[in-house]
DNA sequence: CCTGAAACCTGTCTGC
DNA sequence: TGCAGACAGGTTTCAG
């Protein structure tokens, strides 16, 4: 389920918490279960779990899609990769653990449940987070993110856009779903080398970038199929997964063809190549 | 440097 | 109803 919008979700309900999930900052680590032993990516079983005992999260953050959970000395990092998901059982709450893969303990009685059903996601246990995401490009709604930094990076990669976009050593963060969301809104077609675009294309695909991301951020998120629930941003797509429905803005009918292996939906008559 | 394919996994949906 | 095959929000690795 995870792109920014996704992630940035579940940071913000970590921090602050909600109906059904409380908040974590502050609880100290009574035990740690890890289920599946390849979703924890680094250290050792027994190192993480000797680190980890006793520790209290001190904050939560985020940096393109994983999130990372600030305790004394040490980081605890988190990517959810294709199916991943947190989320916090209040004290005394239980729940099926149905493909949980990775449970801290606190205290106070409220679990941390890292569920992941394909087993593609990953924990890291670090004393930086730099070891983890030094290769990431920018953040796209860092203030630092800006239009004539975007134009620059752009003019000096030969690579077709959808790729390069969903590349986090170049930009962190973006995903299948908003990656076609973005390239609508600005116009470009999935298959457009990034230098040749000129200023004002450029431009437009920096705000196109930062409106989807800022609208999936405003609506928690989209939820697709089984594996995500609770965001909104699935009733609001443009173009993904709207393949034989009508362009919005032309009424030619959506294409979706396949870039770099991954679906890939466009309009034909306002993303011309 | 760039592209494409395969691998890592389980669950769901489609079509015969 | 059953079953094979396609497909899914991501990333890494390798061949060319």
């Amino acid at each position: 389920m995870p792109e920014l919008p996704e992630v940035e979700t579940i940071v913000r309900k970590l921090k602050s918490g909600e109906k059904d999930f409380p908040r974590i900052i502050g609880e100290e680590i009574k035990s740690v279960d890890i289920l599946w032993e390849r979703s924890l990516a680094f250290p050792s079983i027994l190192e993480a779990k000797t680190t980890l005992m006793g520790k209290s999260v001190i904050d939560v953050s985020r940096r393109g899609k994983f999130i990372i959970i600030e305790m004394d000395q040490v980081y605890l990092l988190i990517h959810l990769r294709m199916s991943g998901d947190l989320l916090v059982l209040p004290p005394g709450k239980s729940i099926d653990i149905y493909h949980h893969r990775f449970i801290l303990h606190f205290l106070s009685g409220k679990d941390l449940i890292f569920n992941d059903p394909r087993k593609f996601g990953r924990v890291w246990l670090v004393t930086n987070p730099d070891e983890v995401t030094s290769k990431l490009g920018p953040d796209p709604l860092n203030d630092n993110f800006s239009p004539e930094l975007f134009h620059e990076m752009l003019l000096r990669k030969k690579r077709q856009l959808k790729p390069l976009l969903m590349d986090q050593t170049f930009l962190a963060g973006m995903g299948n779903i908003y990656t076609d969301e973005a390239l609508y809104l600005a116009k470009l077609h999935p298959l457009r080398i990034a230098s040749s675009l000129s200023m004002n294309e450029s431009h437009a695909l920096h705000h196109a970038i930062q409106t989807v991301l800022n609208e999936g951020i405003d609506r928690n998120g989209a939820s697709i199929d089984w594996v995500y629930r609770g965001g909104d941003f699935q009733n609001h797509f443009k173009v993904y997964q709207r393949k034989g429905a009508p362009c919005q803005h032309c009424g030619i009918i959506i294409e979706k063809t396949i870039v770099g292996q991954r679906g890939t939906y466009y309009c034909p008559e306002c993303q011309k190549i």
